[in-house]
DNA sequence: CGTAGAGCCATATACCGCTA
DNA sequence: TAGCGGTATATGGCTCTACG
């Protein structure tokens, strides 16, 4: 069971100091197409009028193609390194959508060209930018080849982006280099050997935030035991600070994310529980959803915002009715009632109703 | 006008992690 | 452990540009 201490809302926790790129969104639902060159654009225009009238696709010169290749996979490296095959699909559609000059008529989907060209592109814009000192994908360049076979071999102990990983292996922020950062690491260490009261934690988030680069530096590069880690960088394994990494990794609330995913299962859980509430299941079961709730009735009480209204609503009246009946039957099921539990269920269903 | 060089797209291949 | 899928790299072919 994890112990929920939510991060305040108002931290620093959505601005992330970290240069080149800053993936400050997840792949969106719509993959937003960018603007070309002028006379790219120009030409799309009069090729979008010619589609409507005629039905006619666009014919594009060499350089046009290039332009609009390099202007999605720019779009596309802003969100992320490595697309997957469907998040490039997904941009691909969106190009033809915005365009509809550019659908193929040889394709069914009408847009199995440009995801081929796209995936190339991406390939071959990736090594442009490796070239260009790039970090995130440079730290996976210059491998085992023909005319280099001493070097070690592509993906060997190398930490590679994870499904979700956005920010993977940020360049420095503009203007810090290593040793400003390690200046700032050194400083929270200092900060750790002080007693929990008179730790600066502002501080400590602020250089958390600056440091970000460095410390993914060691992470992606080395291999380092935890126990390096821990000592090196303290102020990660505790739970604010764990919770704000997660998100300058992946743009995404742990917590929250958590609670969603539960909500999808509450109702299941809860035919369960009602189905079989007697011997041990039924006592882990009781436990579960009261710590869920209290966990629940916590963030909401602490952040104040509307999340997971279902499995509020779900849990926090069915423990409360739970309770109710188990009362009448002179078992207790020794859930305190409060007046912040009322006014918290009150208020929920009122959410719930508007 | 012919040629060399650069840049780009696309293909082939090797390698490695993941998974059934 | 074999097969699959994803990635890096080398390279071929094409087009464009500069230059003599």
């Amino acid at each position: 069971m994890i112990s929920v201490q939510p991060v305040p809302m108002n931290t620093v926790m959505l601005s992330d100091n970290t240069d080149s790129p800053d993936r400050l969104s997840r792949w969106p639902e719509v993959f937003v197409v960018p603007t070309f060159s002028y006379e790219v654009e120009y030409t799309l225009k009069e090729g979008n009028c010619t589609f409507e009238k005629e039905g006619k696709s666009l014919i594009l010169t060499r350089d046009q193609k290039h332009n609009i290749l390099e202007g999605m996979a720019a779009e596309i490296y802003k969100l992320k390194a490595y697309p997957s095959g469907e998040q490039i699909r997904k941009a691909s559609e969106a190009l033809v959508t915005k365009h509809l000059c550019l659908r193929e008529r040889g394709s069914k989907t009408g847009y199995d060209g440009w995801k081929n060209s796209l995936c190339f592109k991406m390939g071959n814009y990736r090594t442009k930018l490796s070239r260009a000192g790039v970090k995130d994908v440079a730290v996976n360049a210059g491998k085992r080849s023909k005319s280099n076979p001493e070097a070690s071999a592509s993906r060997s102990s190398i930490k590679r982006p994870r499904r979700g990983e956005v920010n993977f292996l940020p360049n420095y922020p503009s203007g810090e280099n290593k040793d400003i950062l390690e200046t700032l690491r050194l400083a929270m260490v200092e900060e750790f050997k002080k007693t929990t009261a008179e730790r600066n934690m502002i501080l400590i988030h602020q250089h958390m935030q600056r440091t970000f680069a460095l410390r993914r530096e060691e992470i992606v590069n080395s291999t380092s035991p935890i126990a390096d880690l821990k000592e090196r960088w303290p102020a990660l394994f505790g739970e604010a600070q764990l919770y704000s990494e997660f998100h300058r990794i992946t743009n995404q609330n742990l917590p929250f994310s958590f609670f969603a995913g539960l909500d999808k299962y509450t109702q299941q859980l809860l035919q369960l529980y009602k189905k079989k509430r007697t011997g041990i299941f039924g006592e882990k079961m009781a436990n579960l959803l009261r710590a869920y709730a209290e966990q629940v009735r916590l963030m909401y009480n602490v952040l104040n915002i509307g999340v997971s209204f279902s499995i509020c609503v779900n849990i926090l009246t069915f423990v409360h009715q739970d309770k109710n009946d188990k009362r009448s039957k002179s078992s207790s099921f020794g859930w305190p009632t409060t007046l912040l539990e009322r006014r918290l269920i009150s208020s929920l269903q009122e959410l719930q109703g508007t």
